[in-house]
DNA sequence: CATGAATGAGGTTTCATTCAT
DNA sequence: GATGAATGAAACCTCATTCAT
């Protein structure tokens, strides 16, 4: 298949093949879904407006979901799939040493995740996470803990390297992880209001101060 | 976990004045509003749910506020205000070193901001940013902006006294902020759903990442 | 008692005795009410309305009235009392030729009822007699039948004396009184759009093509 | 009294083409709305009324009008152009003496306006002329203003021709119009409560006062 | 498959009525 | 007597869901 994320519905100048729209449905109304959600909220979306962005009638929704309950979880699985596939790829970049590998897998993140629309996903779970708890549930224990493991190595390595200092990983997987979580939200609530941040600017900050943080250095000498 | 705030509406225990009854509904009502709406986001309370958290008829929501919109309004602005005054006292404690300082800024905000339950305010504000641009733009400019300040000039007399590296200011705020606002969000989000975070663990560790990644100290000899 | 009809609840500058007062609420009350039914029906006025008008308080009316329908037909009757006693009055006006009778009955009953503010009941009890049809039949065998009775007299009595044209005197009637109640309610309707009429010259012109169709005159010769 | 109008709705005898429904429901909801406005005023009427009697569901207004408000107008709106129509179909009629030719226009209007369900349409407005202005003054000028040209060019003729005496033509439009207003207002108010009206009676006597009242004379000879 | 008219439960809002002060 | 805070039934309106076409 030659396009793989056939974003917003283009208004069909050619008579696409039947066959290939049939297939791309799903994903064309998830899509759409998404953004809403993202935007308004789950209570806050109408399927009405869900089925314009779509471009199809509202009626159709209800042939590929049940209910807006099942949209919705349709919509997180599908942003769920390619925040894994992101953190599989990453398992392999075990190269230089621990701080390369920390700035890799934070700015790997942010490139593949969190930049993308995927971002959106994470504003959106944390904003439902209490009427739609097990979905919560599930993100974290696919996606946050997926990526806790890949920073846990990371920093292991580097302390049992003697590159970091000792601290409480845990600790420091949480701290390390929030301004990455707080980026992809901002650019989702506050930057529509102009409070724009740079996110070049942003993580290499974040990085330098992290890793400057953790580096184990001869104090007294 | 600590909840340190006690929670609403006894329920009427003796037949207090009436007199008092009405000076006091208004934040009756905004604080069963802003547990709910910090729950369920806006679109997803109900007033009746509201109202009969507050211990009170549907009716009466109506006795004080014009509408759900202006009820969302009078939340966010009663839980503003606390903030505010939070950050003016904190702007006395100008003693010790920058490290020292900026410890006691990011503690504090958490002991008197973010722990309570003002900490929920920050979660709706994020949540309902787009469907209320010029609320979270309010609070942008009162709160956020108002923290950047206090940190601001921690990091600054740190840089210019030496103690911190030169690094670029705006950004390192960001960076600082960004674990806090975090944390007061995930005690609203996935800390339902069992994944809990120890508050002063993790704050004791992002203060020490971030002191020791702004420490100046000779690199090389 | 001075003052018979105390119109238009003056703001109590001097502090009024208590027993005045007392006395004049359910007409201070009534008052307030005709004029917002009038001007919004029945079922578009709110109570709260007619209380501010009124300047007292919206339980204040519940001292003096049972319910809305109550505070409606004590309106009702209130507004029909002057009317008929101002029937009462007309009966007198026995003199001259039926055509003057017939003028002066027309020109009475609008000065002394259409233009006062009980015009405004004519324009209500039709607006609502389908929702009070008892209130209804009750004002038509109070005021109307009774006015036609005065009109009736006077038409038989041109007709007896050859004064007039012999003619179906019921129907008369009718078509005698349409024009004034017409005046009445447009002066409450229409009159608002500035659409103006002058009374006078509209009563003339109605009287005087009302007594000229009339009149029995020698056709041939 | 004769009731003409075939009522509304019959309960959906055979499942109508849904087409064919579409297009027909605006008026079946107009007409529907028409009755109750007429018989209860515009805040005395309940949307839930209203559909019931046009056999649909409440929602099912909405997909036709926005609101209540929308309704009202729509009501008007449509009442009013058959009225319009009426009126330029009248136009033509222009023959004979100016007496027959003002009886013609009377008797016109009444039988293809006052005395369809269009005849509710001038109480309503009447009603709702305060809370409505704009809509009284739409009707006035439309409707209104429109029937007095036509009587005015009657008269106009009348009285150039020397049939009729001079008089205050305006002035007598009025006195012309008011009967018939009040007729048709009438059968939507008393009537109701037993106080009928033959229509045939009311209307010859009134073309019959008026145009002698009308008529010039050799008065003395 | 796709549509969109129709539904009706449920939400927000209003307001006549009550009653403690 | 007078008040006005409180009530809750009932109004307007929305929108997820269904289903005939």
């Amino acid at each position: 298949m030659i396009v793989a994320v056939p974003e917003s519905a283009a208004p069909e100048s050619a008579p696409v093949s039947r066959r290939r729209r049939k297939d791309a449905r799903p994903s064309e109304l998830t899509a759409a879904a998404l953004e809403l959600f993202v935007e308004k909220g789950f209570a806050g979306t109408r399927l009405d407006d869900v089925a314009a962005r779509a471009g199809v009638s509202k009626g159709t929704l209800y042939l590929y979901f049940d209910s807006k309950e099942a949209l919705f979880k349709a919509v997180i699985e599908e942003g769920i799939v390619p925040a894994l596939a992101a953190a599989e790829q990453q398992m392999a970049s075990f190269s230089g040493s621990a701080a390369v590998m920390l700035r890799s897998l934070l700015i790997g993140w942010w490139q593949q995740v969190g930049s993308t629309r995927l971002g959106g996903i994470a504003k959106l779970i944390i904003s439902e996470s209490r009427n739609f708890p097990e979905v919560a549930q599930y993100y974290h224990d696919r996606v946050i803990a997926r990526g806790r493991s890949l920073l846990r190595a990371a920093l292991k390595r580097g302390i049992d390297a003697g590159e970091f200092r000792p601290m409480n990983v845990e600790s420091c997987i949480d701290v390390a992880i929030a301004p990455l979580l707080m980026l992809a939200i901002w650019r989702h609530s506050f930057c529509y209001c102009g409070n724009d941040i740079d996110p070049r600017v942003y993580l290499d900050t974040h990085v330098d101060l992290l890793v400057n943080g953790l580096l184990a250095r001869e104090e007294k000498e």
